[in-house]
DNA sequence: TTCAGTGCAAAAGATTTGCATAAAT
DNA sequence: ATTTATGCAAATCTTTTGCACTGAA
């Protein structure tokens, strides 16, 4: 069984097969799926499943934090189950197509409080937008 | 007249009272409109101009590297004039609000050599993700 | 049994496109 | 005169929504 999937199963998730496809389906370390594409392998095991599950799915997915939304500039979302590892986002201005990066030595340290605003700050998001080989 | 606008006369952009009102709209340091923002700030002066114009106007605004799209989560792309001074962005969860900063401090280093897999890297955006004052 | 989850189809929001017309150089 | 930009309307893509129905606990 998937880890993603044991981990919802602790939380005590609901479990019906859709969500159990699409939790499948997003297993691994390096998945950077739309929904489109998540709605697509998902229905090869299970035909009948809707988008909209599958959107309502991935939603409840982000909201548990076991999933990621990877912001894109004019893109559909992606959705990268890789939550518990902060990484970092080598995306191609071609295909879109998404690498992890983890850049060790030079990891961003938080914002100062002064640079804040009053925001209660959650998150950071580092993304090196650039060709990748095919595309170039 | 604007600093945008006359960046672009002199690189010999061809000139529309659309394009003009565009830039006009676009003109500041700390401005980050949707397109429909832009649209309705420039309709209010020249009543006429249509969406297409403003999406198109901004589209090439981005390829000559004058405006920055800034990514979104789900919401509409933010246009950012201020492409000339490397800056980062705290980004309401809430409401979408956009506020500039920059930690000096902690400035990203390039992405190392070995961590680019094959890439030819552009440029880097960091975001923090938060809940802005009014919506926390 | 009960309530949450699902599928469908329609709607909504953002952006793009095709094409005839208008305007800049 | 020539070339490029504009406006309109329709199309596309992504995501959300309402609602009756199904299935998990």
């Amino acid at each position: 069984m998937s880890d993603l999937l044991r981990r919802l199963r602790g939380r005590g998730w609901r479990m019906t097969s859709q969500r159990r496809v699409v939790a499948e389906v997003l297993d691994g370390d390096h998945v950077h799926l739309t929904a489109d594409e998540v709605h697509l392998r998902a229905a090869a095991r299970l035909p009948e499943i809707s988008r909209a599950t599958v959107y309502n799915t991935l939603g409840e997915l982000v909201a548990l934090g076991e999933v990621v939304e990877v912001s894109t500039v004019g893109r559909a979302k992606r959705y990268d189950p890789n939550a518990r590892n902060p990484h970092q986002h080598l995306v191609c201005s071609g295909c879109g197509t998404v690498r992890d990066v983890h850049p060790g030595g030079n990891a961003l340290g938080d914002l100062p409080e002064e640079e804040r605003f009053g925001f209660a700050v959650g998150s950071v998001e580092i993304t090196y937008r650039g060709l990748c080989p095919g595309c170039a």
